[in-house]
Order: structure tokens, then sequence, then C-alpha cells
DNA sequence: CATGAAATGAGAGTAGCTGTCAAAATCTAG
DNA sequence: CTAGATTTTGACAGCTACTCTCATTTCATG
């Protein structure tokens, strides 16, 4: 079998930055950053705020990488050093490690099914809350463009994976085991579902409560009759 | 919101033709099929065959859309005009039909849960006796090649979208409720794994009972410790 | 300030994919 | 069987995501 080429980028899921808050506000309160790290920030973040705008200007497609490197005042080549695919400027998801270590934190004797749902919330609340306009923009993304909900898809299987080893660690099980596996994947398809299903309503539904709506129902099956 | 640009190709689900068994051996059993269809048929094929050829030589990445284009003995365009990306033209899901037809032939007062069970183990043995290296060349290259993964993905997620219907028709539900979509999602993850758990293992493991597995857990969580 | 390392920009090149247009093949009438 | 309408095809041009290389600039450090 002569393939394994066409790795098309393995994302370090986090990249360069290890702490870094979302508040690039004062420029001068954190002594071991270096100049270069923080241009390195500024430039990142100045890349997505463009892509954001023009995306929400001109729609996805229409907005090339060179728009993007114009308005971000970067070459184009910069932008594929910062991101690997056009689809991960307005991804890049930085929930698998809030979810792990959210996963960590619960109680030891905490029944399974409740550890979940509490990790789940707790890490759809985080990342929500953080910038609700860009997590909306976001899912509309995924209902409307093919190329970011595939990737999105790509790195909600990463998550499964992540969501494997923590099972694996609190329940002592196989992490690569198929009945894991399946769990955590069932899990994840399901919560991707209620993304697409959020942003379809326009929003309108408490996303905390769709989470917990979801659970529910891969934890219990259909529920007998409710329209 | 200026977008709904972007669509990528709606995919027709039963793409040309629309009675044709897998059988092109005898091609003068079927009068009513003008030397035109049997043409494009023909076509389409060979183009299919030289990709499967190509790619189990050099793997996916490395053969391009000219390569199978010359080996087909077509122009390039006429590939993309049989199928719309590259990633097609190894996918092309025939289940969908299948599956829906299966789900609607069973007895109405089935369980549910064994109406899914029964309408699944038989949607994947037909499409995995059909040809099974097929089978296990698509799974393989959906371990190996992103882009193949999230294409089929894409598949899946539109295989959802059916199971939803058959599930209001079924049980009378409304097929666009959160619940009914967020199950319909979480098995077709939970399969999806399945997949691909079966190529990673090198399609060691019977596929049939691998889903049995699947299924059970999913209808009933983790099971309390196995392995 | 000088030296080394890292980030950047410029440019060329590949390949997937879209569109157009004329030529060739097929179907249909007379 | 021939003529015309229709469909399929191939050649070509063009766009854009993405990769790679190399010279230049920018930062870090002694």
């Amino acid at each position: 079998m002569p393939d394994n080429d066409g790795m098309t980028a393995a994302r370090p899921t986090t990249p360069t930055t290890p702490s870094t808050p979302a508040t690039p506000s004062t420029p001068a309160d954190r002594p071991p950053l270096g100049l270069r790290e923080r241009k390195k920030i500024k430039t990142r973040e100045a890349i997505r705020a463009a892509t954001y705008a023009l995306v929400e200007e001109q729609g996805y497609d229409a907005t090339t990488i060179e728009q993007i490197a114009d308005r971000a005042e970067v070459s184009p080549s910069t932008v594929f050093r910062y991101f690997p695919t056009k689809e991960d400027i307005v991804l890049t998801d930085e929930y698998d490690p809030i979810l792990l270590e959210e996963l960590r934190a619960r109680p030891a004797d905490e029944p399974w099914p409740d550890s979940i749902r509490h990790v789940m919330r707790e890490a759809v609340r985080t990342g929500i809350e953080e910038d609700l306009a860009v997590a909306k923009l976001r899912t509309h993304l995924m209902v409307q463009v093919p190329a970011v909900r595939s990737r999105m898809m790509e790195s909600m299987s990463v998550t499964g994976r992540m969501l494997c080893t923590a099972i694996g660690e609190r329940t002592g099980r196989d992490p690569n085991s198929l009945e894991v596996r399946v769990y955590a994947m069932s899990l994840i398809g399901g919560l991707m579902e209620t993304s697409l299903y959020w942003a379809e309503n326009d929003h309108q539904d408490d996303f905390a409560n769709l989470v917990d709506r979801t659970l529910t129902t891969i934890q219990h099956g259909l529920p007998k009759e409710t329209s």
C-alpha cells in the first residue's frame, strides 16, 4: 500500500502561545513575553479580524487570501504561515483543552453521564460566552459553507479522540476500544448537530438548553413523543 | 448577511441513471437504454476504475486529475463533468436509497431500536458485499487522507438528514426536531467511527459484528467493563 | 554594536476546479 | 440515408488555494 502521503497538516491544538488570556489590552503586563511573541499574536489576530470582517461583507468564497492579506497588512505567504488552510482562519478551536481540563476536574465518584453533562455544558458555555458574535458567525458559516462544515467535522473528530483518552482515564477503560470510540463520536456527532440546529434557527434558542436536551436524548434514546 | 455563495455541488444522490443494477456484464439485455446512456455509464466506470488503480499505485494525493483522465482515455474536463470533486470519484455512496427502502420495509409494529439494528446491518451488508475490495480501499483512504474523510463526513450528514425523515415517517415525530436530528447524527457518528476502527485494524474484524456492538453501545451507553 | 536566529515578503510553481466555445458523436425526422 | 437538432466531448483560458525557495528585514543576545 504505497500511500501515507496526503496528510494536510496536523494542527498542534495549542499552536504557539501557551498561556495567553484573550486580552491583548495592556501590552506590558507580561514580562516573560518577548516582542516577537507579541507581534506574532497581533499578526494572528489581525488576520482573523480581517477575515471575519471580509467574510461578513462579501461571504466566505468571495473572500480571497489576497484580500485577507491586504487588509491584515501582511503578505499572502504570511497568512499561510499562520493558518494551514483558509477554513482554519475562521475555526481554530480552543475548546479541546478546556474540555479536557474540565473533565479531569470532576470528582472521581461522580456518575459518568453526569460528568459528561457538566463538562459539555461548561465547555460550551465558556466557548460561547467568550465571544457570542464569533460563535454565531462560525455556526452560520458551518451551515452555509460546506468547506467550513467539513473542516469543523474534522476538528470534532480530533476532539473525539481526546474525549476517548479522557474517558479512558476516567473509567479505566481502553481508550481505543470500539465501545469507547463509538460512545465518544456519537456524543460529538450529536453536539455537532446541535450547533447546526442552533444556527439554522437563527440562534433563537438558548444554546445551553439545547445541549441539555441533546445529552438527554443521547443518554435515554428518543423520548416517547414531544413532536 | 451577504453569503449564500460557496455551495459546492448538491449531489443528486442518484446521479444520472435511474435503474441500473451493478452488473454491466451483458450489455444487450436492457433495450430501453440508448447508446448514449450506455456510453455515459461506461465512461463513469472507466474514470472510477482508473482512479482506484492509480490511487492504489501511487497514493491519493500523488494521483492527479490529468493522470486519471489519461488512463480513462477522456479529457480532464470530462472527469469534472462526471464528478464534482476528486474525492467524489472514490466515494459516491449508493447506500442512502438502500437504507431508506430497507427502513420503510420493516413491519410497523416492530420496536424502533430493532428496526434500526436490522436496517443498519442490512444496508452495511449489502454495501460491503457488493465489492469488498472497494469498501476496504475506501475506508483505508478515510483513515489516510483527510480530504476523503471530510468528504465522507459530509456525505454522512446527508445520510443523517434522510434518516431523520425516515424516523419521522416511522414514529410520527417531527423530522426537524432537535431530538430526532441528534438521535440520527449520533447514530451516524457512531457508525462513522466504526468504519474508521475497522480500517485502522486492517479490516480484521467482521464488520457486521462491529456494527452490532456499535448499536448496542449507542443504545445502552457504555457497558460496565469490557476489555 | 555585532552576530545569529527568526519572521517576513516576493515570486514562481502545482493542482483542483470553473467556465467558454467549437468540434464530434448521437438521436430523430423526413 | 441524409439533414438538422441535441448532447457530449476536448481544448483552452482563468481563478484560487496552497507549497516552496530565497533574499531581506526584524528581533534577541553577548
